[in-house]
DNA sequence: GCCAACGTTGGC
DNA sequence: GCCAACGTTGGC
């Protein structure tokens, strides 16, 4: 069974417009660097996966668009890559330690879904998003949750 | 720019 | 294996 996701990427980097953008309107999502994410990455993440596209630090922060997973996880080249912010010397290529999915854009929401909408939404009070000191970059969205969030964005999430 | 919260690193 | 120091995230 498909699961829910959200990733929050700051759009003054790569914004949902950017993913639409993309080839293909897909981009690999590298540069993960923190164990809890990569688990789930490597260990629930699959291809049909329905993902909420977060923009974070921006003004206002806030779901912009709906994804999906597009590819399952692999080693993140950007690790063995001297250049890249994202290398790891320690990593070695027959055990990585780093692992990116591939995302695809599905639509942007016809409402853009504000955090300060989130948090006032009883419904969704218990999403990973509010809770104190949460950052993780990928984090689980129940069902219910992402029925609120669409229904705010102006999708009727039964199509 | 501040700062709380948390993850990671490294000395011991 | 402990834990202090440091780095990062991200809202405000």
């Amino acid at each position: 069974m498909a699961r829910y996701w959200l990733v929050k990427s700051e759009p003054s980097t790569f914004s949902f417009q950017d993913l639409l953008d993309s080839p293909r309107k897909r981009t690999r999502w590298e540069g993960i660097r923190n164990y809890t994410v990569r688990n789930f990455m490597r260990d629930q993440m699959a291809v049909g996966d329905e993902v909420l596209f977060y923009h974070s630090s921006s003004e206002p922060s806030g779901v912009a668009g709906i994804a999906r997973v597009s590819a399952a996880a692999i080693p993140d080249p950007t690790q063995f890559d001297r250049r890249s912010e994202g290398y790891d010397p320690k990593s070695k290529r027959e055990a990585p330690a780093w692992l990116a999915v591939e995302l695809e854009a599905v639509r942007a929401l016809p409402r853009f879904v504000s955090l300060a909408e989130i948090k006032g939404h009883r419904a969704l009070s218990k999403m990973l998003l509010v809770q104190r000191g949460q950052r993780l970059s990928i984090q689980p969205v129940t069902s219910e949750e992402w029925r609120v969030v669409l229904g705010l964005g102006g999708i009727d999430p039964r199509k």
